[in-house]
DNA sequence: TAGATTGTTAATCGATTAACAATC
DNA sequence: TAGATTGTTAATCGATTAACAATC
């Protein structure tokens, strides 16, 4: 039943569940068991089972779940049952593509503004949506009551932009910024960092008998630059 | 020491100690402690400590960590001591805003072309990078000895794309695209999807009572449709 | 030497998996 | 009813944190 706070890595599945349901609808499907959502996302069936036993009891034992019931309830779990207006701080090329593919290709949310200091691209349109001055920002979070934000600035300005935003009333963020982001008790900060997804990928791509060699090698000569640095 | 195989949640890590000491040396800082780089990424000294501890002892008792000894270790240890040769396939929005993003800011990698279906976007170049027919990976990858992909093409074609690239030597992707892929053991997929990034973030955008709210909301009534559904 | 901080072992915490009673 | 699959508790596994001896 219901629970106290629900961990992260259960959170992370829950968009997962939807997508392969939404599939299966689509596919007519009507009925599904936890071991077939197993297989379609690579979680195991407990954990499947256990992840939505936080939220309730959905199933039907013996048979299974139906797709267009379970659909709804974690459509509403998530908060995806009404659209959600968010904005995008930062109109260069990620925040662009960004803004174009949830335009198309999300349903669940509706891209109220994408903000930018540059004059160059302030009063274009990218996919309808208008790209404004950031000093507008704080403007348009109030009036429409804004509370989910995806940043793509630098780094550099990324903890200004931060700070100004959820002065405002923004309270969960999804920052493309290289950056540690800093942010009061409540507020959500989720990075994704594509440059450190594609370095810890790099490290996969790596041969371990590798790695160790070259770590051995130069050991020698760093010793004694380190050595130098340190006195 | 050494260890046997590192986990997951270690390598995601260490890039972004990379990244700290790489701003540290560039404002010329010597020496750090686990309880900077703490300050500075947000895990636990203990944490960075241990995972450091199982690819060596790099620090000085008492003293800390010489960063550049430090940064060149990462280097090693993740493998970007040497540029890393990957390709990109999809030239849509996303791999194309990838592409200029990589090219410019990160130095550990050589994208050396991408690949797309459409021929309205072949032989362009984005930032020096030629656009080629998908046809061409094969050659690319065996001639290059690629080893690391991105894909960000549309969730129907990515399977597809993986098994023919996995065939001729890659082992290690970055999927971009909304679907489960399935490879071989030894090969490494990571998926980075935005849409789960960002539907996972609008559930803390939304209070808790709330959410608990919407759930007992037309419990009834869809209660009876799944009724109806199952028989 | 005294103070500081690493490297490492032991204790704790949390998340996943196994098992099974409940029940359709 | 018999077969199947959920919901849930107990057991296991892995990752984080605490503690401290080693040592600069």
């Amino acid at each position: 039943m219901t629970s106290r706070s629900v961990s992260k890595t259960v959170v992370k599945r829950l968009p997962v569940y939807l997508r392969i349901l939404d599939n299966l609808i689509r596919r007519d499907v009507e009925i599904v068991s936890s071991r077939e959502l197993s297989l379609e996302s690579g979680f195991s069936a407990e954990q499947i089972r256990k992840d939505l036993a936080y939220f309730g009891a959905f199933g039907t034992r013996g048979t299974g779940y139906n797709t267009t019931f379970l659909r709804d309830k974690l459509l509403k779990i998530i908060g995806l049952d009404q659209k959600t207006k968010i904005i995008i701080i930062g109109a260069g090329h990620l925040g662009t593509a960004l803004a174009r593919y949830n335009a198309v290709n999300n349903p669940y949310v509706d891209i109220v503004a994408i903000f930018d200091r540059d004059r160059r691209v302030i009063g274009q349109k990218i996919e309808q949506i208008r790209v404004l001055p950031f000093q507008q920002a704080p403007e348009i979070i109030r009036r429409y009551h804004i509370k989910v934000a995806l940043i793509t600035v630098p780094a550099g300005s990324a903890q200004q932009v931060v700070d100004e935003i959820i002065k405002h009333g923004v309270t969960a963020i999804l920052n493309f910024a290289p950056a540690k982001l800093h942010a009061p008790e409540g507020v959500h900060i989720h990075n994704s960092d594509l440059t450190i997804d594609l370095q810890s990928l790099i490290y996969y791509s790596t041969a371990e008998e590798e790695r160790l060699l070259r770590l051995q090698q130069e050991t020698e000569e760093t010793k004694s630059q380190k050595m130098l640095k340190l006195e």
